[in-house]
DNA sequence: CTTGTATATGTGAAAAATCATATATATTAT
DNA sequence: ATAATATATATGATTTTTCACATATACAAG
């Protein structure tokens, strides 16, 4: 992982709240991410598509969704800055956090395994 | 510290390599920097500009050199990001160490107290 | 005072990133 | 088969970033 490639993908304000948000709750849809944002789907989408691209983000279709969650192969120092990014900023996630808790009809998760 | 201005900092080449040098260092003035990187002394000193001015460096003149460092008042997260980032990756700085070694004239420090 | 070295900044051009809008694909439900 | 929902992508415009080059300022040395 090239750690030019790596910042430039955390530079964006967009795709540093999707991380984050992904950080938080584990796994999210484009659904839920575009709710949480409160921006346009094919913005975010674009924006999953190039942290996918860049390989900080794996993801795993069931059904309609398509979930997106941290790449666990990242190397240990970019692991580290993710979550200790998340950890020290999470009134910077406070809105976005809210509009998800607040969004009705979450699609049901289905464990990926089995 | 607005984490997506810090990451903005960190997403370009030149101002990633110059911090990883300061943080490796403790501190170095432009010409070593120019030096280092084999960039041309405005390119270096536009992007330490940058650097200042969103907090990450703080400056001392001396004589005719101005030295960077990194600014200690930053937020314990973004220190460790930068400690992180600096542990994981000599080998990025590999070739810019070795230019910064092979530089003949670098100029005498001398302790900013006292 | 003149010359040389170190650093900073102004300017306009070039390159890169981002965006909104329209549209395509896939899946589910009727 | 049709309609509705979720997601992805194409396109051209706009904005932001980066750059090279010229020039300005500050200090040191002679």
């Amino acid at each position: 992982m090239n750690p030019v490639q790596f910042y430039k993908c955390l530079s964006d304000e967009t795709r540093l709240r999707c991380l984050m948000l992904i950080e938080n709750e584990g796994e999210l849809c484009v659904c839920e991410l575009t709710e949480a944002l409160a921006e346009s789907q094919p913005k975010v989408s674009r924006h999953l598509a190039q942290l996918r691209q860049c390989e900080l983000l794996l993801d795993r279709k069931q059904g309609q969704w398509v979930y997106y969650r941290i790449n666990p192969a990242l190397p240990d120092w970019a692991t580290l800055v993710l979550r200790q990014t998340n950890k020290a900023n999470q009134a910077f996630l406070k809105e976005n956090l809210a509009n998800l808790s607040r969004m009705g009809d979450r699609p049901n998760r289905v464990a990926s395994c089995c």
